[in-house]
DNA sequence: GCTCCTAATTAGAATTATTCTAATTCTAAT
DNA sequence: ATTAGAATTAGAATAATTCTAATTAGGAGC
């Protein structure tokens, strides 16, 4: 494991604020001023081959970065926001239902947060 | 609705294979030799946001367009494949156990295809 | 059938996220 | 110290997508 390597898992391992590269790379900045973008995402691609951190996709953002420790997303419909969400594991229930084997899955939960429900309500519920 | 938009929902709805908007965009071209790929972006984007077609993002691979219809999606490991399956509805279950009313969700199972896990078999169980 | 208005479409520049490449710097073994 | 190999760097390159400004098309009213 390489210097910047560890130090890229320990952020985000040590993060619930799912990071986009960019972000990591100014958090790693502050007390690695020299390092460049590129290696870290160069970590962050060997990281994920390895199995060692998850990356999160979402419609038109940026990818996310996140610890593996077992979780699910609820995604803003109206913002993009992520939350974290703990369920039960589904691995077996939908291993029995597709009939292979299922090494991961990726569960997001599409909801509106409070304040996308305010604005919402605000423009619909006007004057009728 | 308008000319564009009518015909790019009719390729995504009438379609299985998870398309990118530059292969829509190639589609669209055999009827409509002059269309612009702009325009494919902004009635794909349009139609999204009203709902109407579901827009599928697996990490490091360009967007894929595809049909409402309820059903979920197995990714391969190795290549990124997507493959259509379908399961029973979660949102019962997930909304009982979030507390929050679920919008829609996104499940992607993660496999290995039956070429990927060749290649791996290959390379692993080699000569110990 | 014209005229005007608005919305749709277009071309291409611009942006963003990410990857690639080649040069440089480390590290650690000899 | 020397050297080989891996890690890192800077910056160019690429790919996907969005933006902008100009153009076109379609319909409402004359």
């Amino acid at each position: 494991m390489t210097k910047y390597g560890k130090k890229i898992l320990e952020l985000v391992e040590g993060s619930r604020s799912h990071m986009t590269a960019e972000q990591i790379y100014d958090q790693l900045r502050q007390s690695c001023p020299g390092v460049a973008l590129a290696t870290v995402y160069n970590n962050l691609n060997r990281l994920w081959a390895e199995g060692r951190i998850r990356r999160i996709s979402v419609e038109g953002m940026a990818d996310r970065y996140d610890r593996t420790a077992r979780h699910d997303h609820l995604v803003c419909r109206g913002c993009g926001k992520l939350a974290d969400v703990t369920l039960e594991d589904l691995t077996q229930q939908l291993e029995r239902q597709v009939g292979v084997q299922i090494l991961d899955y990726d569960l997001k939960l599409v909801y509106l947060c409070d304040a996308c429900r305010r604005k919402e309500k605000e423009s619909k519920g006007g004057t009728i």
